[in-house]
DNA sequence: CTCACATACTACGGTTGACGTTATATGGTG
DNA sequence: CACCATATAACGTCAACCGTAGTATGTGAG
């Protein structure tokens, strides 16, 4: 799974949103360094559904305009925590792995 | 970045391997979730090499067969670290907005 | 001797997922 | 009227990963 899907799901955990409140919501969430385009959203929207890791929660009709809600099903939930796991531990392998290097001085020049 | 490359750099922090050596410590590292194929090794391993955050580090022709050592530049070590941090940033992330979770019972019936 | 397996790299094709852009639609602002 | 923010849909493109097969050598089993 990649950094979007991961924060669009991250997103949704909360509570239900639309789209338009995941991009801002995932923005929030990653301070900024992810800015989805609805290209990548509504890409990502509809392929979790079809997984079933997210669901239509409810429509509403704003002023002329749509508004889907989302919400992150049980199985997202359950998959969004082992990833979750998995990154953790990932970072945790790349930190130590980073403190065995030959010649990390840490800014030091070997005094 | 996905999971494959930010392995591959991870087993490259420590100390120069040569492909087939990155392969059985990517396995290690993820305790097994991630073996990698060859067609994903030296297709990042090429791509890395590119982007300037490995270089070769040696050669050697052990028994007719290639050695080739790389290992993770300067450059790649600050890249793995940035990575590193925001994969943890990542994973708290979705950790909290689970906690927020409505119905989130973690296993009680709501007694 | 032959076959299978581990080591070690190369080459090719296919699929997925993210990306960027454009289009549609409406209300508010200048 | 033009422009911007909200909100979704529908394109085409590209990067990255995946699987498989091929080349080559040494070792151990049958």
């Amino acid at each position: 799974m990649q950094e979007p899907t991961f924060l669009i799901l991250t997103a949704l955990a909360a509570q239900p949103l639309h789209g338009y409140g995941v991009i801002q919501s995932v923005t929030d969430l990653s301070a900024g360094d992810v800015k989805l385009r609805p290209g990548t959203l509504y890409g990502a929207l509809d392929r979790l559904a079809e997984q079933g890791m997210i669901e239509v929660d409810r429509e509403e009709a704003i002023e002329g305009r749509l508004r889907r809600y989302y919400r992150l099903s049980e199985t997202g939930a359950t998959t969004l925590q082992e990833q979750a796991t998995r990154l953790h531990r990932n970072a945790a392998a790349a930190e130590s792995q980073l403190g065995k290097r030959p010649g990390f001085t840490l800014g030091l020049t070997g005094a």
